[in-house]
DNA sequence: GGTGGATGATACGGGACTCATATGATACCT
DNA sequence: AGGTATCATATGAGTCCCGTATCATCCACC
């Protein structure tokens, strides 16, 4: 079990180069990446709703999604619910680029994940969702 | 497993956020967190050789190490065996405060993983280490 | 054992990023 | 309708990141 924590260090650290190197070839930083990647999978957000899921100062969200919209990644408009909001969508086309540089690792994931059985998966599938529920522990009990 | 990579996907989202928000209790970045966890399991090491570790240009890795030499985390000293070469060691006692910060973390962990067989430990630990080693090929194809 | 080409780290400067604060527009409450 | 709260953005200061040039040192080869 602490070879586990050292193998979750190790992970910590290849997938902030692995994000670093994936954001290289599409010219984006790490959290604009994982800001796509929310939009597409909780869909559009408000411009707080979403530096919330991600930490961000609101006025460093502001100069994230100029970038991110004068690189076509997503579109702003007014929420006519309550038009001080700005609703983000995701370009879904545009979007698909980082999908296909991921395609590679995907299928390897997929060959690696056949490997183990029903129950194996059930187990992987719940340590990683406690991780997950720790992890957003963790950062919360942080806040000021 | 499709509910799996989902997992994994909100797993880096989370990531982002506890490597942001601790950082701002120190006064790290991501990287430099990164930096030191790398010497602290790996011990010292040259400025190239953490550089290539965490993906970072050399002369990016200059200004970090100008940073964390500032803030007493690390300290530099000349190879004897190659007089070029600038060996970083880290500050232990002074990283001992990223420890304490991860602490309530780490404490949340073993009482999670404590839940779990044997088999299960050996499960989690040789997926953690599959990911490792299928996200280092990933980064690795694409340096240019 | 001296010389030319590699290698490690750093100085410097430009461009990008992050944030605290202030501002303007809109919603909500009474 | 008036006052306050909320959302997004403009602005400017400080920081970060990297391409390039530079200096010191090593190594291979003669």
């Amino acid at each position: 079990m602490n070879r586990i924590t050292g193998t979750v260090r190790e992970m910590g650290v290849v997938m902030t180069v692995l994000n670093l190197r994936a954001g290289e070839q599409v010219g984006l930083r790490d959290v604009e990446m994982k800001a796509l990647d929310v939009l597409m999978r909780d869909g559009a957000m408000s411009a707080k709703g979403l530096g919330q899921r991600l930490g961000m100062h609101p006025a460093t969200m502001t100069g994230i999604l100029d970038k991110l919209e004068n690189g076509g990644w997503v579109t702003r408009e007014r929420d006519p619910e309550d038009r001080r909001v700005v609703l983000i969508q995701p370009v879904r086309e545009r979007v698909g680029e980082i999908v296909r540089l991921f395609a590679g690792m995907a299928s390897l994931a997929t060959d690696m994940l056949e490997k183990y059985d029903t129950d194996q998966l059930a187990t992987i599938e719940d340590f990683l969702t406690n991780v997950v529920t720790m992890v957003k522990e963790a950062s919360t009990a942080w806040e000021e």
